[in-house]
DNA sequence: GTAGAATTGATAATCATTCTCATTACGGTG
DNA sequence: CACCGTAATGAGAATGATTATCAATTCTAC
């Protein structure tokens, strides 16, 4: 539901040398091309792309990515909080380069296109609603979608 | 996202005689034992149940009715209106039976409990923001969550 | 340059949901 | 109540997205 440093694992230097710390070695995430590919790719398009589709473009765009490898990646990069996942109606998770901070999206159900809507009501309702109801730790989730300008 | 008229085609009479209009002859919709059950066992769980989960306790209650027959029914019932349809943040979808009118819900992660939100502050919010960026027809999708007093 | 672990990729395996199609049960009708 | 035509059911096959396998490859640090 939230991006945090964009560019966490991709983009620039950070030597990435966490301080080795865990009880029997912890994991290394190497800067590998296909990973870069992906981001790449995702970078730009302004539409939330799934698995399926940005295994299609790579593959297009000369740089062929093995399928279990976009999957892989885009499930890391999500958890890392570097893109963000979309859930479709239809059920398949789409990805997104997103800018920082909380946001919610908002979807052309026509063309795809998504604005990012950085200020979000929800919070303050859902924490007062959670207090009347006794819940603890409220996460809430949300989508908007409707028809863009362009494709009236 | 919103029920209509709980037992719609469920409780009562309602002769269903539809006015025999359309050409070819339309549907007839007919009252099940099985579609019965499962809007019964639907109608009393506090919580909502995958077609799967469903499938198992009508098993358990003697009563066995095909997995294919429940994902059928609860697919018609929910866009009859008579039950909810909710996504899990795993991705199956559980169905519930809801009150009438727009609402949201408020899940326990741990134990799963439901409770219903009528009062919506994303209606105003979104019709707001879809304004602002020249879009129509704006739908929202959203869903909180949190650890119930029980479950703490 | 090497070693060694992380990553890749082709493919098999899952898993939820949908489709098929022969069989059954509803809801009138006479 | 017996009978018909059709919608509904159910067992299993089929689909489609996602995940797991595992040998081969590629990073990275030394
Ligand atoms: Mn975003
Ligand atoms: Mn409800
Ligand atoms: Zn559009
Ligand atoms: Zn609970």
């Amino acid at each position: 539901m939230s991006g945090r440093s964009q560019k966490l694992k991709q983009g620039g230097a950070e030597h990435a040398s966490a301080e080795h710390a865990e009880p029997g070695g912890a994991s290394e995430t190497r800067r590998t091309q296909q990973r870069q590919a992906i981001f790449h790719e995702l970078a730009h398009g302004d539409r939330a792309l799934s698995a399926q589709e940005l295994h299609e473009r790579l593959r297009a765009a000369d740089a062929g990515v093995g399928l279990a490898t976009v999957y892989r990646n885009l499930g890391r990069l999500a958890e890392e909080g570097a893109i963000d996942a979309i859930r479709r109606p239809s059920g398949e998770t789409a990805y997104r380069a997103c800018g920082a901070g909380h946001h919610h999206h908002l979807t052309c159900r026509r063309c795809g296109a998504v604005v990012e809507l950085h200020d979000c009501t929800i919070a303050d309702w859902s924490r007062r609603i959670a207090a009347e109801h006794g819940f603890d730790q409220v996460e809430h989730q949300a989508e908007l979608s409707g028809i863009c300008a362009n494709c009236r």
